[in-house]
RNA sequence: GGAGAAGUACCCAAGUGGCUGAAGGGGCUGGCUUGGAAAGCUAGUAGAUCGUUAACCCGGUGCAGGGGUUCAAAUCCCCUCUUCUCCGCCA
């Protein structure tokens, strides 16, 4: 949520930097007139509240006395209809103004290039060159349909589309993965692992910035609590400490979130149908911090090193943009992207994405800290990135390390989680 | 799933309608004492949030959360959530 005393004070440039995701965002000077008249009302009816509480006072003291409180009682009658009615009216122009505020999406980063879609995206790193073969390639729904590691027709039978099987040593890469990812980030780059619940209240919903916007894209539990599946582990992992305060001595808080995500993909009916480049399920290892609004940059980066090992070490060709405003997620200030290299598209592919959302998030979930005993509170900075999405992990690694005989060898680091050094 | 109990400030805890925005401890901060410390004595100690303000002050809200009754609610009524105990079931 953006900070309604920044929208008051900086009217013009807020809008200006929104509008640069495209859109049009001049509805924010609604939002201030309607918070004028808000805050008038707060002052009508305060002086009123004090003013009631001060005559309740001597009812309780003339009562105490035997006094008459007749006359009294009378007068208070006069204005506490006006208060009832000014208190509805501030707590819905409040309603109005923070359902307008959960609406809106965070300023972009002045410093990204201003741009409408992914096309406009600057590539900022490349390690290497795609592989290059020289026999004829397959994708990795054929590879893996053949080797039986991959069962789409079973899982449609089971489920439904966009749900696979893994089998076998299919499974066992998934699985491998998974391990190697958290120990790697866990052991060499210091995150505390996490599993979360993977059943999400709407509280914690809003207050990573999933909802209200992207309601329809959450798998909704038929069950009268409103309970979601997890759509990525940011959201339980970000509110691992909503509404709390943390201790400066601990910041940044870095954690590294293994879950199961789930997601309707409700927009995207015919895109990427073949395999499992986009699933309604899908494992992921996420990275999430919470640092000190001074030192979220230098985080970014950290964690976007962190994430780039995951490719450097499984030797998998990919490269890293950042993410104009138009394409910038809804929450995020600033995001890079990276993409790894898919033979069977010929083309970089998302694999990751590593974002600072600043205190937007902060705001919405109520995530403080203290610099010194004194000091006002300050909302703390999140971070999320991922470390890395697992089907798609599977995918480079089929397609990148497929051989001639449509086996597919297993890259080193994960020969000791595997058992095995290729897959045939 | 069944039965019961509880949620009060940093922690423990008293409090069944007004003199309680909250007794009493503990902790923390300061003072006295001491060569210094401990002990003892003593003073201070809602944080938060909203409004106002240059700031202080002041005012509103605030006793798990949300509604209601009342001139007045921690206290009475309704709903929800969480925790704990026992029983049942179960990986």
């Amino acid at each position: 949520m953006l900070d309604l005393k920044q929208i008051r004070e900086e009217t013009d440039k807020c809008i200006e930097l929104l509008n640069r995701r495209g859109g049009d965002f001049s509805y924010l000077r609604e939002i201030l007139t309607k918070d004028e008249s808000r805050r008038a009302a707060i002052q009508k009816v305060e002086v009123l509240k004090a003013k009631k509480n001060e005559v309740s006072r001597l009812i309780g003291l003339y009562k105490r006395e035997g006094k008459d409180v007749t006359q009294i009682l009378s007068d208070m009658n006069s204005f506490s209809d006006e208060i009832k009615n000014l208190d509805e009216f501030v707590t819905r122009t409040d309603e109005e103004i923070k359902d307008a505020l959960l609406n809106t999406p965070n300023l972009p980063n002045e410093f990204i290039s201003v741009g409408k879609d992914d096309s406009d995206n600057k590539e900022i790193k490349k390690n290497s060159t795609p592989t290059t073969f020289d026999f004829p390639i397959k994708g990795h729904y054929e590879l893996g349909e053949a080797l039986d590691i991959l069962d789409f027709n079973r899982a449609g039978k089971i489920s439904g589309s966009r749900f696979v099987v893994y089998k076998g040593l299919g499974a066992r890469l998934e699985r491998s993965l998974i391990q190697w990812m958290m120990d790697l980030h866990a052991n060499e780059h210091g995150y505390v692992e996490v599993i979360p619940p993977y059943i999400i209240n709407e509280a914690s919903m809003y207050a990573s910035g999933q909802f209200p916007k992207f309601k329809e894209e959450a798998f909704k539990l038929y069950d009268d609590r409103n309970l979601y599946l997890n759509p990525t582990a940011e959201v339980p992992t970000i509110n691992l400490h909503r509404d709390e305060v943390l201790d400066v001595e601990k910041l940044p808080l870095k954690y590294v979130s293994y879950t199961t995500a789930f997601r309707q993909e409700a927009g995207s009916a015919g895109r990427d149908t073949r395999g499992i480049l986009r699933q309604h399920q899908f494992n992921k290892v996420e990275l999430i911090k919470f640092t000190k609004p001074e030192e979220s940059y230098d985080e970014l980066d950290k964690m976007l090193a962190n994430s780039e090992r995951v490719l450097q070490l499984l030797e998998l060709p990919y490269r890293v943009v950042e993410l104009c405003t138009g394409d910038l997620g809804f929450s995020m200030r600033k995001t890079f992207d990276i993409e790894v290299w898919l033979p069977s598209e010929n083309k970089y592919r998302e694999i990751g994405s590593i974002s600072n959302a600043e205190d937007y998030q902060a705001r919405r979930a109520n995530i403080k800290f203290r610099r010194a005993n004194d000091s006002k509170l300050e909302f703390v900075h999140t971070l999320n990135g991922s470390g890395l999405a697992v089907g798609r992990t599977v995918i480079a690694i089929m397609e990148n390390y497929q051989q001639s005989d449509g086996s597919i060898k297993i890259p080193t680091v994960l020969q000791k989680y595997m058992g095995v050094t290729e897959i045939r």
